[in-house]
This record gives structure tokens, C-alpha cells and sequence, in this order.
DNA sequence: TAGATTGTTAATCGATTAACAATC
DNA sequence: TAGATTGTTAATCGATTAACAATC
């Protein structure tokens, strides 16, 4: 299977979220043209993107939907699960420890950091919290994958720093700054304020 | 002016960011070799994207920070400042309150809304919360421009109705869900478990 | 002048859409 | 059979990169 470009990768995850949801309510078949509803996307994108795994949907009645969330978490998820660790528990961290995605099989926060003494030994949402020294020995120990900065954009780089340093080779960026790692480690930046103004100039006109 | 392309929108404003950091280091003048240190992005991508502006850039020097910075300001911002509002004062939302983006001039929270009673009349980071039932009457008279979802999944199509209603047309949706709105109406989706899976996929190979 | 950097035009690449055949 | 829907191929569109002229 060749690996799919990152746009078609988030779409196919929210194909999967979207089936998930429909088999909540049992609906066991589904279109393209439903899910193009749905998520607001075009139906013939969906059935291209889809159409990157194996043939699967039948003219005339559409897509199993059990069928379809299974395929499409084969190609892409595998038997993996994605561990987490966050650095910061503030505001945003405590959001993010407690945040209901979907698919929590699939990915697990293992660990938290914070410089303050106060946190450090607390458990929210069932993750403990270390002291950020100790984060280099926990994050090999428990094999995470991923970091996550959420920390005042003072210690941004600091944050990402120990990322690095422990091995992680991915990194989301909630911190209003930018990060400078080697070439090897990959990076998504999330700036709600960049967010939010960036939508604001697509409404003019 | 033509109207740019998001993509092109949304590093644009990354720009911005960087330029003002620069600024606060007393850095008055930068490539976009540079630039494109700080932001991992292609110094021909940067100068195409500035090139949408005007002629500022000086051929062996660079550019002057403050100067780039205000052009680019002026193009895309205009004297605009956007009023957002606020649905669901949980902990998400309380981050979001909180979130020290650049740019406080140019983005304003004017209010929030929630349902629990306890939340009613606090403020948070000085903005007051409401029950979400004023929520057409306040927004009306407050010219928000933008809606930010944080409520539990359950009531995410909800709190999209009272935005709609109110006559917003820009929601940013920070729920793992999708929502149904009128095409006159803009959204943009964050959702938090989304982007670790599709980074961590993406890192696959 | 030589060298570095901007700004632009042309070429390439990738993603989306259109058209349509296949099929149930 | 007729109609709806999938899956695929070809055409279009847009974005990125390469090449290079202009300029300080």
C-alpha cells in the first residue's frame, strides 16, 4: 500500500469518525452522496479517496458502513495505537487530557509534564503528572510517539527541545510561536488565533 | 485587491506572527531566507506570497520587519478587528479564553455562553458568561463576526443553530463532530484527535 | 564589479472535478 | 429494463518549484 498524501489521510479519518457516529445510530449502509452531506464534502472526492483501498462499495446500495469503518481503519491505523505525552497542564493541557474524541482505542495520552510543583503527582483524567526532567526516561519508557505543546509560548521551544531529546519524531504545536527541530521530526502547528483570522479574511467578500 | 486563496491567507498571517516577534528582538530587517528558517517554510513560497502585495522587498538587504509587517497587516486586516463569541465555558473553552495569541488588537472575545447555571454572570479572562438562550440578542448587539463551538459533542449542532440564527457566518468547531449549516455559512474544524492521527500516519515511512 | 537577494515567468507537480463505463 | 450508485479515466484547475532576470 503506498502512502497516501496528508490531506487524504485527514479525510479518511473523518470518514471513519463520520461511521462511527452512523453506527451509533444503526444505520448500517450508507452513500457517498450521505456522507458527502454529512461532512460537506463532494461525493465524488469521497468515492476517489475510498477508492485508494479496495473496491468496497456496491452500485445501487452504497457502503456497508461496519464494512467501511474497518477497511478504511486497516489501511490506515493498523493494529496501532498512538501514545501521547503532553507538556503543560494548564488550561489548555487540562482541555486536551480531558478532550472526548473519538477513537480512544487507537490513541492514548500516557503522560503529562509541568514546571509547576504544585501539579507535579496529580492525576487528571487519570494521567498522571511529572516533573519535565523526568521526561526524557518516561517518554522512552512508555514508547510515545507523539508531543504535544501546551505550554506558555515562553518555554515553546524548551518543550520542544526535550521532545527531541527523548526521541519523539512528532510533535502538534498549540503554542503561538514557532518551533526549530531537525528535519526528522514532524511538526503541525495549531494557532487558534491564526485560525480564527485566517477565517475572518475568507468571509470578506 | 483579489481576494487570496486560504492557504495563501493563512501563511500570510504566519508571517505576521514572525514578523512581530522579530520586532520585540529588535530585528529590523529580514530575508526570506530567514523567514523561511523560522517558519520551515520555502524562501520562493515566502516571496511569491509577498509578491501579492507590493514591491518591499530590497534586493540584497531584504525586507524592513516593520514595514512588511504593516503591508501585509494593511492587505489582509484592513482596520477589521474580529468579534468572536464563545459557546460552552468548560474547560476547553476556558483555554480558549485564555489563549495568548498574537494580535490582541485585531481579535477580540466579546462573550461567552453556556448552560450550566453555576457559570452564568462569571467572567472569565473579563468576559462575562451568559445562558446560551440570549445568545441572538447578545450577538446581535455586540457585531460578533465569528462563532467557537466548545461544547460536549451532544450539543454541538445546537450551539451551530443559535450562530446560525443569530446570523453569524463563520463558526469554528472544536467538537469531534460534524455540523449542518447553510452554505453561506463558513467552518472550520479542529478537532484535536484528528490531527495526532493523521500526523501519526503521516510519520508511518 | 561581484554577489546576494528580490520578484516574476515558465514548468512541474498534485489535487479536484468532469465524464462515463460498470454494475447491481 | 430503468435508475441509482460505484469506481475509474481524462480534463481541469491550482499550488509549488525551478529558472532567471532585475537590482541594490
Amino acid at each position: 500500500m503506498k502512502k497516501l498524501p496528508r490531506k487524504i489521510i485527514t479525510r479518511v479519518l473523518l470518514y471513519i469518525r463520520t461511521l462511527e457516529g452512523l453506527l451509533k445510530e444503526k444505520r448500517y449502509l450508507v452513500s457517498s452522496k450521505q456522507l458527502a452531506e454529512i461532512t460537506g464534502l463532494s461525493d465524488v472526492k469521497i468515492r476517489k479517496d475510498i477508492s485508494n483501498f479496495k473496491k468496497i462499495g456496491r452500485p445501487r446500495i452504497g457502503y456497508k458502513t461496519a464494512d467501511l469503518k474497518k477497511t478504511l481503519e486497516n489501511y490506515l491505523l493498523q493494529n496501532n495505537t498512538v501514545h501521547l505525552v503532553l507538556f503543560g497542564a494548564g488550561n489548555l493541557g487540562s482541555a486536551i487530557l480531558k478532550y472526548p474524541g473519538f477513537h480512544r482505542s487507537k490513541v492514548k495520552l500516557v503522560a503529562a509534564f509541568d514546571a509547576a510543583k504544585t501539579k507535579i503527582g496529580r492525576k487528571i483524567n487519570g494521567v498522571r503528572i511529572y516533573p519535565v526532567e523526568r521526561a526524557p526516561e518516561i517518554i522512552k519508557r512508555c514508547h510515545a510517539d507523539i508531543g504535544i505543546i501546551a505550554v506558555p509560548k515562553e518555554h515553546c521551544q524548551e518543550a520542544a527541545d526535550y521532545m527531541v531529546l527523548s526521541g519523539l519524531h512528532g510533535i502538534v504545536n498549540f503554542a503561538p510561536c514557532s518551533i526549530s527541530v531537525p528535519a526528522k521530526v514532524q511538526v503541525r502547528n495549531m494557532d487558534f488565533t491564526i485560525e480564527f483570522l485566517s477565517l475572518f479574511c475568507d468571509m470578506q467578500k
